[in-house]
RNA sequence: GCGGGAGUAGCUCAGUUGGUAGAGCGUCAGCCUUCCAAGCUGAAUGUCGCCGGUUCGAACCCGGUCUCCCGCUCCA
């Protein structure tokens, strides 16, 4: 039932101009998909309802568009060089991966619960029969044992480090760990998985530097985070808006554009006292779910989703989950960052990363809370909501995509009744007078009916029809598009009938 | 990466024991002039995912490969 849903959405966002497969004349590109005539349209105006919504909202949110190149030593200071690289392993036999760091380590905790077991039972014959010998040789054994993890530990922290891959191997075989799912202890080799796309700066090869495409776009405004402030005359709390490709190389990119391996994030940094930032990360997750649920597509559609293990730069962290098709799945992250960030940089860099706090008198650097969404998942969101399928009285059936009509790639269409008596020429009159405030669909081809259906599959809100009473009075009809009312009105009062409806100012208002 | 399913026109799909490909919808041109798809006439569109093999002959059989969906796994 869902995947029949889903795959409904997926040939529904091509045969209408949304999404195209990457390069699809070659066959196509794994996770990499293309935005159609009509997609681009829509994911520019959620772009723009975000932008407008953080920037232009907010006197103390101000935006920046970093390069996708960064200075490699970036990605040292933000921790994606260690945390993005997992080295993994296959068990042949049960087919499971794993990541090679954690059969070790879960190889050690096992060595450590003995210790602590040994312990407890020493400790309990120590309350009996006292035994000097015994006690001893427990100790001994503990000893032993707290050696042995230790050198385990010890061996892989040094093998990971010099990215000794094989000998990672090597102490596993040592270790004879095996399967805990088929006990089996035929391995692959290790092979180190890196999430982020590596590419060349530089002419000559000997020269070159080995660059990372960014991961996140976040680290974009955090080296910016002085320029921004000082050039700006920033007084915390502030915050810094950007939106931009980000590039992950995953095992597994899925499930259409939900994850792909190269996406666009909608991240705003928001720099404050240290301190605050309990309350901003409430501040944020209330405003950010308003922002969603402004759209209309059903409260019951979203959630938080608090993280128990928090990554390493953070103090506090939820989603914001969207049920898509597949299920209740993040669309954005807030997170609490602290200080983390910044004061990598300060150190990579060696420069100063702080502000001045006129009101304590003092410098210190600034905590951040971010919230990040992804633009691609959140098309993703309005697409798959938006697709609807009716039965209307008659028992015929219409496709249309209900998407918020100030967000929809088309926003009229204009059409005369018939294709003769001068109807054409008033369409197209109406036509040259609104496009410079709307995008704007003509059509005088086929039954006006069709007409009607092949703007609902697009999403187009409304649609103006020009009739034989038009040339009397000067009227026209507007059709509704989920509604599929009919108003008749003056022409004159269409500007601003659709300036009420489709504007992006009155969405913003009610924020 | 593993397992399952799939790939034939823009979309959904049919295609018999191997004999050079079809339907519906859509699109385009025209007719009709009608306010909610499926009226009439005509037309275009396929390296049958790709490469190789078997065969006189492959959409169909075999091998490899790519892509998509689902489930594992992964997702700081």
């Amino acid at each position: 039932m869902q995947s029949d849903s889903f795959k409904k959405i997926i040939s529904h966002a091509k045969e209408y101009g949304f999404i195209f497969p990457s390069s699809e004349i070659y066959e196509g590109l794994s996770a990499v998909y293309d935005y159609g005539q009509n997609g681009v349209a829509l994911k520019n105006n959620i772009r723009e309802y975000w932008w407008k919504s953080m920037v232009q909202l907010h006197e103390n949110i101000v935006g920046l568009d970093a390069a996708i190149f960064m200075h490699p030593t970036t990605w040292k200071a933000s921790g994606h060089v260690d945390a993005f690289n997992d080295p993994l392993i296959d068990n042949k036999d049960s087919k499971k991966r794993y990541r090679a760091d954690v059969l070790i380590e879960d190889y050690v905790a096992k060595i450590e619960a003995k210790i602590s077991k040994e312990v407890f039972k020493a400790s309990k014959r120590f309350g009996e029969s006292f035994n000097k010998e015994q006690f001893l040789s427990t100790d001994q054994r503990v000893a032993a044992l707290q050696s042995k993890a230790n050198n385990i530990l010890k061996r892989m922290a040094k093998s990971l480090e010099n990215e000794d891959l094989a000998d990672v191997k090597a102490l596993i075989e040592d270790l004879e760990i095996a399967c805990p799912e088929s006990g089996s202890r035929n391995w692959t080799d290790v092979k180190q998985f890196n999430l982020m796309f590596g590419t060349k700066l530089g002419a000559s090869a000997d020269t070159a530097m080995n660059l990372f495409l960014r991961p996140e776009t976040a680290q974009g405004i955090f080296v910016n985070f002085l320029n921004v402030q000082k050039s700006g005359r920033m007084r915390l709390p502030f915050g810094i808006a950007q939106t931009g490709k980000a590039f992950r190389n995953e095992i597994v990119a899925r499930q259409f554009i939900f994850r792909m391996r190269e996406f666009e994030q909608m991240e705003m940094q928001f720099f404050i006292p240290p301190g605050t930032q309990k309350e901003w990360y409430e501040y944020w997750k209330e405003k950010r779910l308003k922002w969603h649920y402004n759209l209309g597509l059903g409260v019951d559609n979203y959630r938080f989703h608090d993280h128990e293990k928090l990554a390493h730069y953070a103090d506090a962290a939820t989603d914001i989950e969207f049920q898509f098709p597949f299920g209740f799945k993040e669309l954005e992250g807030i997170h609490s960052r602290t200080n983390f960030d910044l004061s990598n940089h300060e150190k990579y860099a060696r420069k100063k990363l702080q502000y001045f706090d006129p009101v304590k008198n003092e410098n210190y650097v600034p905590y951040v809370v971010e919230t990040s969404i992804g633009l691609d998942r959140m098309f993703l969101a309005i697409f798959s909501k938006a697709l609807t399928e009716e039965t209307i009285q008659d028992g015929s059936k219409r496709t249309l995509l209900k998407i918020p009509p100030v967000l929809a790639p088309t926003k009229l269409a204009i059409f005369p009744l018939v294709k003769k008596d001068g109807l054409p020429e008033i369409a197209k009159r109406i036509v040259k007078d609104l496009k410079w405030d709307f995008t704007i669909a003509y059509d005088e081809k086929d039954a006006v009916g069709r007409r009607y259906r092949r703007q609902d599959a697009l999403g187009t809100p409304y649609c103006v029809t020009i009739d034989h009473q038009t040339l009397e009075d000067e009227t026209i009809t507007i059709r509704d598009r989920d509604s599929m009312t009919q108003d008749r009105v003056p022409i004159k009062s269409l500007t601003r009938f659709l300036q009420t409806k489709l504007s992006l100012s009155e969405l913003l208002k009610k924020l």
